[in-house]
DNA sequence: AAGAGTGGTTGACATTGTCAACTACTATAA
DNA sequence: TTATAGTAGTTGACAATGTCAACCACTCTT
């Protein structure tokens, strides 16, 4: 192992990643940042998520989750269900304005991914991810 | 290209290997961070980068980086000495305390980096650097 | 029914990132 | 050579993001 060459390239991967999703929303004045759009996509997939969920598959802190959730509801991108199994929380769901711009989103994050993949071999790129995964769960076992 | 899930799994990655560095630095109370690191290794591996250098590099803003370096001047981590080449700019070193304390940052980021790829094939750490090197290019060049 | 624990909210604060203006210097080109 | 445009670095002001503790309402033990 020499001189963390594996994390030095996440960590660049990961700011360009956000560097263009950020440029690509402020461009066509979407009013959501990445971090919204990635809790977008979670909420969109269930529709019965809860703020903890988010919390805890994001690894942010709950405050940090309950502001952000505010600001997408703020927006009416979001809305609140009563959480039949547990009066203190609430089911997570996209009003409709929240599904079209799901839409919206999902084509320009799959253009700028496959942007980011050219010139890369498919089976290389199952590895790449495959390899990220395995990484996180051995960085969160610890 | 479905779902954008090599996006995700980079967003968790990066988020994950953060996490883990900083509690390890917050440990030792090494006071430093992340970024500080990061840009402590890049100035000791040639020990006259310039603070435009390290910007370019990690493509930060220039106003960042100048009151990140000041806190590791503060810390009697790092240097400046005049560029001969360039009156305006300086030329940042290592102090014998910053090169200490690169010794023990990187023993820390080796070991880290060994847990994190533990159980994971060569072949396929080096495909994974690679691929992800080819997409933070691919998404610079924009 | 009591006490410990959890989901979510809020306030206060720290850290990080962004933007514009400015100084000192360098590079270009007439 | 001198005007002019550009660059390295600094500073101030601010926005965005992350962190910590306290708290309320509710749930889960036992």
């Amino acid at each position: 192992m020499f001189n963390a060459i594996t994390i030095e390239a996440t960590f660049h991967l990961a700011h360009a990643i956000k560097q263009q999703l950020s440029s690509l929303l402020e461009n066509q004045d979407l009013g959501v940042a990445s971090m919204h759009v990635r809790v977008l996509k979670v909420i969109g997939k269930s529709n019965a998520s809860t703020a903890m969920d988010i919390a805890g598959l994001f690894k942010r802190d709950k405050a940090q989750i309950t502001r952000l959730i505010n600001q997408l509801i703020d927006q009416g991108l979001v809305q609140k269900k009563p959480n039949p199994d547990d009066k203190r929380s609430q089911l997570l769901a996209l009003t409709s304005a929240g599904q079209a711009l799901q839409e919206i989103l999902r084509t320009l994050s799959d253009e700028m991914e496959s942007k980011m993949t050219q010139g890369i071999e498919a089976e290389d790129l199952a590895t790449f991810t495959r390899v990220a995964q395995k990484m996180t769960r051995n960085l969160e076992n610890s």
